[in-house]
DNA sequence: CCATGTGAACAAATTCACAGCA
DNA sequence: TGCTGTGAATTTGTTCACATGG
């Protein structure tokens, strides 16, 4: 399979924008849109909705724009987004347990086909539709469920561990919560999402102007 | 008040970065560290945090690096990190919830003064130390709180109207969980955090290589 | 025609390499 | 000497403006 030129986060994220957006216009039986349109309705730069798009083909049509549900499918497929993507979720605390119930509802692809936890008072119990199972069966976990992506939401100082974990157990990749520089797998693609983060820079913006 | 030379938000974000290790490194009793050392340990870049931390002043001393003590002192006041940060939680739901618990706990400044839900059935609930009240009455939960961030963890279809809500009760910063594009408000710094565009980024390293 | 696709201009961020100071 | 602080070089990302083609 060849494999594509560098994509950039920035881009890719701005695809799912786009995505959500589109969608947001096949709703309102929207058939065409011009990128400039697109922009003016949801606060995007025109250029770079194209520049974005044309990284994957010419999916547009000069002098007309582009037909909403065709480029909604490409992004979808491109996205990867046409099959079911289990999810397994290590660490069944506050967080853990709130995905679990969150991320059930309205999220396709994205589905929540198990949890794990090393408390053995949790153990058993259900959140959600998914039965919490021991840390200790996380390879098996991952094997039945065919989860292939992993998050990570246990606290920091069992980050790494877990990390390496869910890479032990042949997960394809890794959304982590945890407040953690973690030390990733070249193979497993790995993102962190750090509120602590986000709200220290809230701070700053509170302290100075 | 003058109004230091725009930061960026990668560099701001850094610096949250920083501070974390150079915690960790009290801890482990350091006083001093070069920019090479720091970030051989934490793996960073060290011209980076030299051209990072020199925005804000000389922290250094040539020839010898920073000292650990001061520079946690340094930027836990740039990041304001020394005042109480009151939060209220908009939309008390499953991540609300666990919101609610999950920053109550070793996130501090940070602190949840408060919840609203527009469901009645929420309404006097306790979770964690908060007790669930009308969203109705956000202004005044506000005001008697003194909550300066909001976390918003509303659905997609009510976002822009709590944002707005928000914005309106005299509220100084935002954190937005809700997946949605917000038509936001200049002078109230707001910060998404879209777990969907996280997921699909990663779905898409998965879909190609 | 008119909106896409695109090279060229511009801007932002990172890395390099070294001058200068403790 | 050895590290910080820093201009210059490089890389990365965005915007502009127009040639191209349906």
């Amino acid at each position: 399979m060849s494999r594509s030129p560098d994509v950039s986060t920035l881009t890719l994220n701005r695809l799912s924008l786009y995505l959500r957006s589109l969608r947001h216009l096949q709703e309102q039986g929207v058939r065409r849109i011009s990128s400039q349109e697109l922009a003016a309705r949801f606060h995007l730069s025109a250029a770079q909705i194209r520049k974005d798009l044309v990284q994957f083909g010419e999916f547009g049509i000069r002098g007309v724009g582009y037909e909403v549900d065709r480029l909604c499918l490409r992004l979808s497929e491109l996205l990867g987004l046409e099959n079911e993507r289990p999810l397994v979720i290590v660490g069944m605390g506050n967080l853990g347990r709130a995905l679990a119930r969150y991320l059930h509802f309205n999220t396709s692809p994205f589905r929540v086909a198990a949890g794990v936890d090393n408390d053995p008072d949790k153990i058993g119990k259900r959140v959600g539709t998914v039965v919490i199972r021991p840390s200790s069966e996380l390879a098996r976990v991952v094997r039945e469920s065919r989860a292939e992506i992993g998050i990570l939401t246990v606290p920091a100082a069992a980050a790494q561990e877990n990390y390496d974990a869910l890479v032990a157990a042949g997960i394809s990749a890794i959304l982590n919560f945890a407040p953690a520089r973690l030390r990733v797998a070249a193979e497993v693609p790995t993102k962190t999402v750090d509120l602590r983060i986000h709200l220290e820079e809230l701070s700053y913006y509170l302290a100075r102007g």
